[in-house]
DNA sequence: CATTTTCATGAAATCGGTTTCAAGAATTGC
DNA sequence: GCAATTCTTGAAACCGATTTCATGAAAATG
């Protein structure tokens, strides 16, 4: 705040000029030797940390990141910022955080918002903004989005195969001799819950078992949404004995609705989950689920938008995702 | 980032000079009604957004609130998290976070990151750095502390009575007939566990009550400590008829660890949360624990801070918990 | 050894605002 | 009606870095 040290008063100390000391800050132009050590020598004793408006002003760059989330106190995009944090807290780069809360027109403003600020790369966390707007706002913005698929950008997004994930869910339920699966849908528009529902019919139809339409029903993420489409499945008397669903959060609320009609799982009625978020493992019983590699997820954003900004190209690591089988599935036979 | 409209592109067109402009900017001056419209009429017609980097190297102030997050990933952190936020999006300030990890070394170290960023204020959430360090740091930047107590600056701290929650939560379990208690302590050190079992203390005194201390088991918060507690319980064979967590997490755990045993809830042990976590109204049974308005708490501190920014006198609003009653405490008579 | 090329370094311009200062215009007071 | 005061406004200094450019020294070349 006050009396803080400058360039100027380390040039004084090293007995060089402002100009040395800024080679020596950055490292990209030879410096001598001895200047050098001068120079980090009275860095360290006189403390100097680099004001960053001043380095924003001249430099261009502001050493920030922008991240827009969605929603933020969603178990998964929590864990995918976490390890955005992580990935990020050795480098000079702080991310600076923006909900875009689902809205394309909130998600537009965030956007626009971190831009002002001049971030100097871009980490998209879920969202829906239509492709062109996006882009346009981007322009030649290092950028990569996390958990959504942008046509025209596809190299820069990082995202799991809802679709065989989704797949292989189902397959569990199908090979432990269920054939009457529900299956718990996600919001309708939502890319992730229109590919996990393709995984599912996919699953069905390579079993060679009926698709029976009122085995899908529509929730919309939330555990509430879970309790209300058990509910109807129950009151309009529709079988089943097992269930998977789009995202823990609704397999917790179809697991309330059974057990308040005192239905028990998983001797009665099977559930899987997708997303393996913290609390899964202590449902009871513990509920299988498919893990996403959320926090990698996150980590690999950060360092790819990192590499970017080095000049260097990113690989964005193939991530994989995981049946944990617990203990919410019974095998039939 | 290119050609980006200037001051003074708007000074040109508005036929005035920068000072102008820069005085209807900030409104800090009076200007001639024609100018000012002229001026407004340009910023809108160009689109102008004045350079952060510019404002904040020229002004000394950054536009941004600074907050230290502790371990984010957990509910509560997260729902006072999306507080702060939120309130943040009306205003011209955006938040920068940092991650302390419950450890005060990187806390430090997060703060110091925040104070070279030249943060405007700061928002501390949670956290265990020594008092004096903390208060050295951050000198005259405005603050606000939540969910934690900071001996020398008692004003800026907003955070809920835990001994007076923690005290009604236990009552509730013995106004309920209970009189063989468990309380699962969370992290040894951590002010809030410390005020929690102070409360449970004081409510098993207060009824004549035996304070077991059997009965007080050490967990760290997390889930799996909760599960452990329970084990280690019954294997001791200690008898008990409730259970008061001191966190939501923990009871999730201790919820487990009684269904593996086969151990009902809320027919043989009830059970007792606190923190409100949104999962915790659907666990099976729903359970009964002591809200915090995490996100109230949230934008509260980050309202007083706005307001300590514009100079005025800024108030923290009296905060109260509340224990939910749901479904995992039994009657006993 | 003379000449060209390379290299290290400091001076100065620059980034885009805010703020001080001085000057001219407008208002007030006696 | 003239001096004193207040208002509005533009010019210029400043914030603290980066980067271009020029210069003199050192190294390479023939």
């Amino acid at each position: 705040m006050k009396n803080r040290i400058t360039i100027q008063d380390i040039a004084n100390t090293a007995n060089v000029s402002k100009s040395t000391v800024s080679r020596v800050l950055n490292d990209n132009t030879p410096v001598n030797a001895e200047k050098k050590k001068a120079v980090l020598d009275a860095i360290e004793k006189l403390n100097y940390k680099p004001n960053v408006f001043a380095r924003g002003l001249a430099g261009g760059r502001s050493m920030t990141l922008g991240v827009v989330t969605q929603n933020i106190g969603s178990p998964f995009y929590d864990s995918v910022t976490q390890g955005i944090v992580k990935a990020l807290a050795g480098s000079n780069y702080s991310p600076i955080f923006v909900d875009g809360q689902w809205d394309p027109k909130i998600e537009l403003d965030a956007i626009r918002t971190l831009i002002d600020r001049s971030v100097d790369g871009l980490i998209l966390l879920g969202g829906n903004l239509d492709p062109e707007s996006l882009l346009a706002e981007c322009e030649e913005l290092p950028m990569i989005a996390i958990a959504r698929m942008i046509p025209g950008a596809e190299q820069a997004c990082i995202s799991i195969d809802n679709t065989v994930a989704a797949y292989k869910a189902t397959k569990l339920l199908i090979e432990s001799g269920h054939k009457r699966i529900v299956h718990l849908q996600g919001i309708e528009e939502h890319a992730d819950a229109i590919d996990r529902l393709q995984g599912y019919k996919n699953a069905i139809k390579e079993a060679g078992l009926e698709l029976d339409p009122d085995l899908i029903v529509q929730g919309n993420f939330s555990s509430q949404s879970g309790v209300i489409a058990v509910e109807s499945l129950i009151l309009r008397n529709i079988s089943f004995s097992a269930i998977f669903s789009a995202n823990d959060e609704m397999a917790f609320g179809a697991r309330l609705a059974l057990y308040r009609r005192g239905i028990r799982v998983p001797e009665e009625v099977s559930l899987v989950g997708f997303d393996n978020q913290p609390n899964s493992a202590f449902m009871t019983p513990p509920l299988t689920t498919v893990a996403q590699p959320a926090m990698e997820m996150g980590m690999a954003a950060a360092n790819a938008v990192l590499d970017m900004l080095k000049g260097k190209p990113f690989t964005l690591p193939q991530l994989s995702t995981e049946v944990v089988v617990r203990e919410s599935v019974k095998k039939l036979f």
